[in-house]
DNA sequence: TTACAGAATTGTAATGAGTACAAATTTATA
DNA sequence: TATAAATTTGTACTCATTACAATTCTGTAA
């Protein structure tokens, strides 16, 4: 199976025109799936694609978004942060690593009296702390 | 019982010094359960306290949030909101109003077995959408 | 009161993520 | 090949937030 292929008719089936700069930005998300800034993303790209501008970036991430095929993740204060997973999904910031991981979110447990009435059209859940693992002592 | 002292001793009890913008800024969170901008909070202020600084706005309520008495919401892509009321609970920002809300949630069934090994020091749950009361037709 | 020290406040300048916009380039169509 | 439309790019700009130094305020002791 063919990756550029699959990335191609991912875009068009979104309505989105596959020019190299979106392939490359969404096989950048789907491929290390790290919830990276536009920063990230760009200076990944800048190396294989050496007129890219961080504007294309921001655009192209924006197309994404409106398209349905990303999601903005507000857990930095000061950037934002993309993921190409639009299921409804949590995220996790270990403050020790400083990596964010993907939670799986029962949603529905949350307060089901108001979600009865709500149409939710984001939803956003995330946690900052620490994780102590198996490995870890107590 | 009088409001004045109730903050005072309040700001005293976190470790706050007491002074006349400190008070004003935690009085308005509490009274206005808005969950306002520093913008916001300081255009109401600077009627009655005219030297007032959006500086000493933004440095106190990053004091309040230091010492525990406040919270930052992301609710709002490109600027901070805050709220005084720190227990867990999450918001929903109605876009047909503009309004937020909050909302009870019940975190222990979000993914019990992830939660377990994880100490979170920030919850932040928020959601954007449309809320359809029993007053609206269908 | 007065003087002093530390705390708090203020105003201005700087930072930096994100956006606006127009020019340049690429792609598609006739 | 010519032309139009779409995409990309670079630069300038906006604006929330922060840095920082100067000013003002508060409390304490002589």
């Amino acid at each position: 199976m063919n990756k550029k292929i699959d990335i191609s008719e991912k875009l068009k089936s979104s309505g989105i025109s596959p020019s190299v700069q979106r392939m490359e930005i969404y096989r950048y998300l789907i491929e290390m799936r790290n919830h990276p800034t536009v920063e990230t993303i760009y200076h990944a790209l800048h190396k294989n694609i050496p007129t890219l501008s961080k504007t294309t970036v921001y655009n192209t991430l924006k197309l994404f978004v409106s398209k349905g095929i990303a999601i903005e993740i507000t857990i930095d204060k000061n950037e934002l942060r993309y993921d190409a997973e639009v299921d409804v999904h949590g995220h996790f910031l270990n403050e020790d690593s400083g990596k964010i991981q993907d939670i799986d979110i029962d949603v529905s447990g949350l307060n089901p009296e108001f979600f009865e009435n709500a149409e939710i059209k984001e939803h956003h859940i995330y946690f900052k702390g620490s994780y102590n693992d198996d490995k870890s002592v107590k």
